[in-house]
DNA sequence: CGTCCTCCCGCCCTCTGCTGGGGTGTA
DNA sequence: ATACACCCCAGCAGAGGGCGGGAGGACG
């Protein structure tokens, strides 16, 4: 890689480690810096954060090291953490460790050509073609190539794709109902060398690695109290698993500017510029997304362990603040993977291991493991919220500063600083990030221990499993009438009772519905156009769509076979211009628009020219009107109208 | 140690939208 | 008379907003 061009890596961690993120407001100071520093956006995707910056390379080549690193480290066996790293390299822990980086980097194909011929790369490392979608960047299509710290090809399937989650990289095709599939690297690696390969998308997730059944970071204790006795097992197996921790880090440039960096964590020999970055010592935080400016800390490599005493393990800082590596104790956990360098906090985290709550309310009968944790509880009984909100009007308070924060971005001040790579999301809280994420990759972790449907949040499956019960917790107040959920009761009462559900008219046939779904299925049973015409049991004539035929017949039954011009006022928009197949008849149709004779038959004609091939895509369009402007909706309070009564200039009228 | 602050998981809520059986009008 | 059509409506799921409270880092 040339010089002076910016890299930007995802330094990526395996900690297993219990340890947790930095919070948002470390999070915005990432994004503020990156402004600062007048490169791309950042913006992050669950725990996952990436910059893409051009660099000072004029050259359009984006150039992205993502490091998937995959160690082995000499820790004790028993230690639970690293268990991803054990399945991946089937190494006896223990042993000196040895460590698989995969680095995977995106070039352009030209800059892939290049390297193969500057003996770069070996000409065997083939990569997979993707649509890059890095967030802040214009997405790009990218040749991503995976290869080790040596420059030798990484093909072996299982290593690509724990290091390829690691990275936080997913790769995505459409398929035939156009909704993202998620496929492996090596898959998508596969598809790319195939001929008409699909599009397939490359883009950054949130990762949290499942473990699944994995027994070795299934919880040991089976000391939960009877206070967490209600927890889900979703919840006691994620605390296990490992998580993985993504840092970015800035630094200097030679012209002192600020410039999105990365630390390597002293494996990955990327470039001098590099080298001489991850020698820099890590910053001391264990934030995700610590921004430090410049970089004052690096990774220790993990060091041996010594017991210290009987419940706890000791071994070499996995951080120091010096560049001489100076190695620092850790403390560990001898019932979980918790590790800490102060030995006061590994005393207090023991206590989640016991079911020892020595602080005791005296207003009620919970008992606590800390002094702070019965304080904020005691708060709770006498109402006392320190924390108050200073917006004009609002009246909230809180028991703890963080919640006050949170609470003024939902209500005040709208600041969300995680978003979706994928789509416009955008949420006050990393685990709303994660949830929405689930959308995209089809991810459902929750699921049914009665009937096995999974479900991609936990309120759904708590609320499903109602089903199974036949529980109904809520009941109408004026009839008694019990309901699985609220909104079922709170829809029931508006039409049942207080008469004040809104309608929605089909502006077709004035009819009147009672919600907006039952609308959308009568336009697809009434209104959708049908590629194949049905003809009048009557007569020669032709309809595309339910409703007109229905009516048509009408006419024959009350008329005897007299046409009679009350048609429906719906004309299939040509195709380009394609003027034959099954084209509406339109002598028909104008005798009845210049019956109309006040020009609105021709708005009439000109909008349906506007829109779009279908009636089934009108009625998309329409709903996507409402969505965004909830006063388009046609929220008529109208008296029912007589079906059978319309007329064509009722019909025109709704589209006036 | 005690404490403050940060960070996170998970709970609960609402809004939204689809589905399919029931009931009723119609041909 | 009866089969059919179709709106009505409860059931239920998808998505997102807001908050409570426990655990950990760091510091005096
Ligand atoms: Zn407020
Ligand atoms: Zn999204
Ligand atoms: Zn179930
Ligand atoms: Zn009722
Ligand atoms: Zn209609």
């Amino acid at each position: 890689m040339a010089q002076n061009e910016t890299i930007d890596a995802l330094l990526l961690e395996n900690e297993s480690k219990s340890k947790f993120q930095k919070s948002d407001v470390e999070e915005n100071s990432v994004i503020e810096k990156t402004r600062v520093a007048d490169k791309s956006p950042t913006i992050e995707s669950g725990e996952l954060a990436v910059t893409a910056v051009s660099g000072q390379n004029e050259s359009n080549l984006m150039e992205i090291a993502a490091l998937g690193t995959v160690e082995n480290t000499n820790l004790p066996s028993d230690g639970d953490v690293l268990k991803l790293d054990d399945q991946i390299n089937g190494d006896i822990v223990g042993e000196e460790g040895t460590t698989t980086t995969v680095q995977f980097i995106a070039v352009s194909a030209d800059e892939h050509a290049r390297m193969v011929t500057a003996g770069e790369l070996p000409e065997s490392v083939h990569g997979a073609d993707v649509h890059m979608q890095i967030p802040g960047a214009e997405a790009q299509q990218v040749r991503l190539i995976a290869v080790d710290s040596s420059g030798v090809p990484v093909t072996e399937p299982a290593i690509l794709q724990a290091a390829a989650e690691q990275a936080g990289i997913i790769f995505l095709v459409k398929d035939e109902n156009s909704q993202n599939t998620q496929i492996s690297i090596d898959q998508a690696m596969q598809l790319s060398m195939t001929k008409n390969a699909p599009v397939i998308t490359a883009t950054t997730a949130a990762m949290v690695l499942e473990q699944n059944e994995d027994a070795a970071v299934a919880d040991t204790d089976g000391n939960e109290t009877e206070d967490d006795a209600m927890e889900t097992e979703p919840k006691r197996a994620k605390l296990k698993k490992p998580r993985l921790k993504l840092r970015v880090y800035s630094q200097k440039d030679a012209a002192g500017n600020d410039e999105i960096a990365f630390l390597a964590d002293g494996t990955l020999p990327l470039s001098a510029e590099a080298e001489e970055i991850h020698q820099e010592p890590k910053p001391t935080d264990e934030s995700v997304y610590e921004f430090q400016d410049p970089p004052t800390g690096g990774d220790a490599e993990e060091q041996g362990v010594e017991i210290l005493d009987p419940t706890m393990f000791k071994k070499g800082g996995k951080r120091t603040s010096d560049k001489n590596r100076d190695r620092r104790k850790i403390y560990q956990c001898r019932e979980c993977a918790f590790y800490s360098h102060r030995h006061s906090n590994l005393i207090r985290h023991m206590k989640i291991h016991t079911d020892e709550r020595p602080y005791k309310c005296h207003l009620c009968d919970r008992a606590f493991r800390t002094n702070t944790l019965l304080r904020n509880h005691i708060n709770t009984h006498t109402g006392t919220k320190p924390h108050k909100c200073s917006a004009e009007g609002c009246s909230m308070a809180f028991v703890t500063s963080g919640e006050l924060t949170r609470h003024t971005r939902y209500i005040h001040t709208h600041e969300k600083p995680f978003r979706c790579t994928l789509c416009d999301y955008a949420s006050v809280e990393i685990s709303k990030l994660r949830r929405h994420f689930r959308s995209h990759t089809g991810e459902r972790p929750y699921s049914c221990d009665e009937c096995g449907k999974a479900f991609a949040d936990s309120f759904h499956l708590k609320r499903h499993r109602m089903s199974h019960t036949g529980e109904k917790p809520y009941e109408c107040p004026e009839c008694n009438q019990r309901f699985t959920q609220r909104g079922s009761v709170k829809m029931h009462i508006m039409q049942q009772h207080t008469k004040t559900a809104p309608k929605f008219k089909c502006e077709i046939c004035q009819t009147l519905l009672g919600r907006k779904s039952d609308l959308n299925v009568h336009m697809r049973k009434q209104h959708a156009f049908q590629e194949t015409p049905t003809q009048c049991r009557y007569c020669d004539e032709l309809f595309h769509d339910r409703w007109s035929l229905m009516q048509h017949q009408r006419t024959h039954r009350s008329c005897g076979t007299r046409f009679k011009a009350d048609q429906p006022l719906r004309k299939r928009r040509r195709f380009g211009d394609e003027a034959d197949d099954e084209e509406w008849e339109m002598e028909e149709f104008s005798s009845m628009m210049l019956e109309s004779g006040d020009g609105r038959v021709t708005v009439f004609v000109e909008e349906e020219e506007e829109q779009e091939q279908e009636i089934v895509d009108t009625v998309e369009e329409n709903q996507l009107k409402e969505q965004r402007s909830p006063k388009a909706i046609q929220l008529t309070e109208l008296e029912p109208v007589d079906k059978e009564g319309l007329t064509s200039t009722d019909a025109i009228n709704v589209e006036s």
